[in-house]
RNA sequence: GUGCCUGUAGCUCAGCUGGAUAGAGCGUCUGACUACGGAUCAGAAGGUCGGAGGUUCGAAUCCUUCCAGGCACACCA
């Protein structure tokens, strides 16, 4: 039995028509050809199934003759009028009026709104955020951050399995420079007043005073050797560190409103690195090479499919990831490697997400292909979702104007501070406590609509005028669209109508059409997680903003007569609770008024 | 040089598992204020989808090639 979403027309219509195709033998065409999709453009209904013209060129056949034959065995009475065939061969469907009451009526009474969980579920671990220790955290933090938490609350809505791990860098020879500078130009003063100021200062210091003296270098060098060699003073220095640093990443994380379940740091898999790198070796995937150990081609895929090899004045050459240094020194592709066997060991997940900027995809290439080297037989599976830079005015990657990375709590605080002159201005009546709240959840969600709604593909253009904008595709739009349906509520409340989850009655052109757009929540869940694309919701849930807006400029609610007026209210409730579930999956809040 | 990503309206971006007339927002122009939130809504103008070939009944979408921009190219992460 195939699985039937409820509210999903999409899916039903699907179903119907793998049903009426029982029995055809379409071993030629790409199942894919053969989905209903959207349709597109409302002039051929609301759904439309174009798999006659593919399975026609399969099956010798006219395109039309196909589609006819499908109709005639095709039973959608419950959810679409009967099709019509159209242009090539394409089968249009409306979705009647009558299915979708029901689906509504439905949604009204599931704490779910109709999404079902997925058919079936999975593990998954996803790796995000990603901040380094001693260092402040800047733009190149956020987009990770938010399309990572983005994607984990969308698949955990699925039902899907999540664990999330905060992979910090928190090991490397940068401490070695930290620890020298901690020893010799540690200011407590500035330390107890912006600890990552005087961490960063000290770490900047000593790299400048290593690049012109060699014995500053080679000290700390020392001092990392110490370090891992567990000396306990450095130790209590890299501790300290740590979590001063943990301070910095947990306040900025309570105001994004991200939470993970483990932060395994660099450091974590230390202890493990030099007997992966023997075993590595024993196994035959590594080998020695000028003094480090690295994992060289196999020779088994396409030289431009290989991700250890490179092409270099028209020669393919060797590309291998080095997991030894000459030093003996492990890398972050031995690290990268030993998190994945804990992560296997650890929780067996179906797939392991790393969001992690596009510029490493080389890197991950190596390491995915490494362990399926190292460990064939597992099944696992690794997914990059990689992402383009934010870019400034100038189309350059977003700088201060003195060159520095933009620092993400300025960059939040900002957000909030242009937020409060945008409300304050608007409306005056707000107690401060109530204006900074409102400009908190304005701010932080402006910044994070503005990462998600974008392709992650692409690079984008950083826009506060944009991203605070209260129209067009941003979150105070549709942060103002859930407050317009809340309001009305209140206008209700105040004449004395009583609230109750009364049957919904279509009846207005615009009404159904906002019935049509609720009742595609799903497949917008869906679509988001086909490529772990969010911006595929926030296109849905601009729509649905959209399609309010109609409604309430066509449809009277609190003047209606007493059942249209019930119905209506009950439509806007649902509509308000899919724009705050939606902004939710996003990590977006919604506010009652604002 | 090789690989990956990108090139769509004046600007910022959707659409890219091929489907019927390429969509939004901003900006421009024109309307709607005795208003269930005008922090809003409606309408108009605006495109040889970087260029050229090809596959196909059908291409912004797939293939080839060229042009432009970004990124990455062993012992930093």
């Amino acid at each position: 039995m195939r699985f039937i979403q409820k509210m999903n027309a999409k899916s039903q219509l699907q179903n119907a028509i793998d049903a009426a195709l029982h029995g055809v033998d379409f071993s030629g065409v790409a199942p894919e050809t053969l989905q209903v999709a959207k349709a597109t453009n409302p002039q051929f209904g609301d759904y439309q199934w174009n798999g006659a013209l593919p399975l026609a060129k399969a099956l010798k056949m006219k395109p039309r003759d196909i589609a006819a034959d499908v109709l005639g065995r095709l039973d959608v009475s419950d959810i679409a009028e009967m099709p019509e065939i159209a242009g090539a061969g394409f089968l249009n469907f409306r979705i009647k009026t009558s299915w979708l009451e029901n689906a509504l009526n439905e949604a009204q009474n599931d704490a779910r709104l109709g999404v079902e969980s997925a058919r079936e579920t999975g593990k998954f671990v996803v790796d995000f955020s990603s901040p380094n220790v001693a260092k402040p955290m800047h733009v190149g933090h956020i987009r990770s951050t938010i399309i990572g938490d983005a994607i984990v609350r969308l698949l955990r809505f699925k039902g899907h399995q999540v664990v999330t791990d905060n992979h910090i860098g928190d090991w490397g020879t940068a401490f070695g420079k930290i620890i020298v500078g901690w020893k010799s130009d540690l200011d407590e003063k500035n330390l107890a007043s912006d600890p990552i100021g005087e961490m960063e200062r000290l770490y900047k210091l000593i790299n400048e005073r290593a690049k012109s003296d060699a014995s500053v270098e080679d000290l700390a060098r020392s001092e990392t050797a110490l370090l891992q060699s567990g000396d306990e003073e450095n130790l209590k220095i890299w501790e300290r560190v740590r979590d001063l640093s943990q301070e910095q990443f947990d306040r900025i994380y309570a105001l994004l409103g991200i939470e993970f379940d483990v932060a395994l740091g660099e450091s974590f898999y230390n202890p493990r690195l030099p007997a992966l790198v023997d075993e590595l070796l024993a196994e035959g995937v590594a080998r020695e090479s000028e003094g480090a150990v690295a994992i060289f081609s196999d020779g088994k895929a396409e030289p431009k499919d290989d991700p250890f090899l490179i092409n270099r004045d028209g020669q393919w050459t060797d590309f291998p990831a080095i997991i030894r240094k000459r030093d003996g020194a492990a890398t972050y592709a031995t690290t990268d490697l030993a998190t994945l066997e804990h992560r296997l060991k650890e929780w067996a997940p179906d797939e392991v997400i790393y969001v992690v900027d596009a510029r490493q995809q080389g890197h991950f290439r190596q390491v995915f292909a490494a362990f399926k080297r190292w460990k064939p037989e597992e099944e696992m599976r690794f997914s990059h979702v990689s992402f383009g830079t934010i870019l400034g005015d100038d189309g350059k990657p977003l700088k201060t104007r003195s060159g520095e990375n933009v620092k993400l709590q300025e960059l939040l605080d900002e957000a909030q501070s242009r937020a409060l002159a945008i409300v304050t201005e608007k409306n005056s009546a707000y107690d401060d406590q109530t204006a900074q709240n409102i400009a908190r959840a304005v701010g932080i969600g402006a910044v994070k609509y503005a990462d998600l709604s974008q392709n992650r593909a692409t690079d984008y253009l950083f826009s506060w005028d944009k991203m605070l904008a209260t129209q067009g595709n941003a979150a105070p739009y549709l942060q103002i669209a859930y407050t317009r349906v809340r309001s009305i509520f209140r206008k209700a409340q105040s004449e004395g109508i009583e609230m109750e989850n009364a049957p919904i009655h279509l009846i207005e052109p615009s009404e159904i059409a906002l019935g049509k757009q609720i009742s595609r929540f799903s497949e917008a869940i869906d679509a988001a997680l086909v490529d772990y694309r969010p911006n595929a919701l926030c296109d849905y849930l601009y729509e649905l903003a959209g399609s309010f807006a109609a409604f309430y400029r066509d449809c009277p609610v609190t003047q209606a007569g007493a059942e249209v007026r019930n119905s209506r209210l009950a439509l806007c409730a649902l509509t308000a609770r899919v724009l705050q579930t939606g902004l939710g999956l996003l990590g977006i809040e919604t506010l009652e008024q604002m």
